[in-house]
DNA sequence: CAGTGGTCTAGACCACTAT
DNA sequence: TAGTGGTCTAGACCACTGT
């Protein structure tokens, strides 16, 4: 007869971990994603491997092999046979497919504009709306980045990017004219994991206008992006605008 | 010493296959999909569990998981502790969601709009570009249906939508209220798995001013999709024209 | 060569479901 | 109670990688 209650399920060893009753491979999936948020191992960086997890936990490999597998199916790890596991990090030969899944004019092909910087600040203060998305609940520095795309001589979109600054400081003095998203991975290690898009019609004003060289009034697809880190931190909130001629957004529904 | 050849690996035994120098679980799941395909089982039917399969093939019990798990994350099939292996149906209570990443106006809430048909018809002949996006080599009969979206009173959008009618003969008198791609599983076996859209901002004409009440040279979402069943087959597509204040297109990135 | 992930085996016990 | 999927064990052998 046990007076001593315990946890129904087996626990792994986990500091700062309250005892759980989640199954082992979920347990040892959010601790490595623990890891990752933590900073404590960087994009690119090798994992232990699947055997030295198992050691260390005191699990089976196809244990280790379940927790792995999730974190690769969410885009956080990459495995090579033969190699190891990896931080994964934006690859840029999948460039702009992942975030931005466009394609310029009716044709198929890569979607690989010139990058003009139109304008970087480093704001005080920011609107009401900025901070709500971007979920700061004190006023802080925001990094402003305005910029446009252009392709064989002919603009098709431009974007209105804010970043809270506290996460990347001194940006504003890096090339902007490559993808911010690494930029912010190599720079300051933050890692974009997903993103959520709003989209709609809305006319050309004078300034959208002016920037995509059509008439106002003219149809312009917006997009408002919010980036998200581990944990669901945002890095990121943008507003893109695409002309409706030369921009198509392309999407797989499963 | 050896002089016949063998293939490398081990096969399962199915009919028809040749053999074949893939892992086996991928070799099960490739199975699996062709008999979904030929449409040995109907959605919502049970598939032999797991340790028939195993005694069926000659399997491990890890090796029929992950070829299940595998076409469980593809949508293709549901699994319930308890009660077995299914073919995945169209959820109602998903209702929209899947196939429909759409919300009204800034609100969150479900889009649950009525659907009113404006027009039905079964055609003789189509254009090229219809028969080009159906996939159609030979000119064939075509299911033409075009219904409305009204919520609140207010029509939202509206579509165009093309299905060959070899598919799908005698739809013309089913009940066209319902999501279409409900009725297509539920009276003739069809599964939508997958879909591609276009998205692009244009002016309303005189018939999308009309039908969306609203002025013409107003900005419209279009969204052109074209949706798959197994092996790539086109089962439908469609042209949505969405009013941009009432309708937005809300995707998740990862 | 030693070490990695990829595949596969042959079980075990559990929680959940339906009868 | 019998049968299902969910979890977990404790290995094996393979192909691929870099030295």
């Amino acid at each position: 007869m046990t007076t001593e209650s315990f946890p129904v399920r087996r626990n792994i060893a986990a500091l700062k971990t309250p005892l759980s009753d989640r199954p082992l491979y979920q347990q040892l999936r959010d601790r490595l994603k623990a890891e990752l948020a933590d900073g404590n191992w960087k994009p690119g960086d090798a994992l232990p491997t699947e055997r030295e997890l198992c050691q260390r936990f005191d699990l089976s490999p196809g244990t280790v092999r379940q927790a792995i597998l999730a974190l690769v199916r969410e885009g956080l790890l990459t495995r090579r046979a033969g190699k190891g596991t990896f931080v994964a990090r934006m690859d840029p030969s999948r460039g702009f497919e992942r975030f931005f899944p466009f394609r310029s004019g009716t044709s198929d092909g890569q979607f690989t504009p010139d990058i003009e910087v139109l304008d970087v600040h480093v704001m005080a203060e920011a609107d009401e709306e900025v901070l709500t998305k971007l979920d700061l609940r004190r006023p802080d520095s925001i990094l402003s980045v305005r910029r446009l795309m252009v392709q064989h001589g002919t603009p098709v979109c431009w974007h209105q990017s804010y970043i809270p600054y506290s996460l990347v400081p001194g940006m504003e003095k890096e090339d902007l004219t490559q993808q911010l998203y690494r930029t912010m991975e190599a720079k300051f290690g933050l890692h974009v994991i997903q993103a959520e898009e709003l989209l709609q019609a809305v006319e050309a004003d004078a300034e959208m206008a002016r920037l995509l060289q059509i008439s106002e009034g003219a149809p312009v697809i917006l997009i408002e992006r919010v980036a998200y880190t581990f944990r669901g931190q945002v890095l990121e909130c943008r507003k893109t605008y695409g002309r409706s001629d030369k921009f198509l957004y392309k999407i797989q529904l499963r």
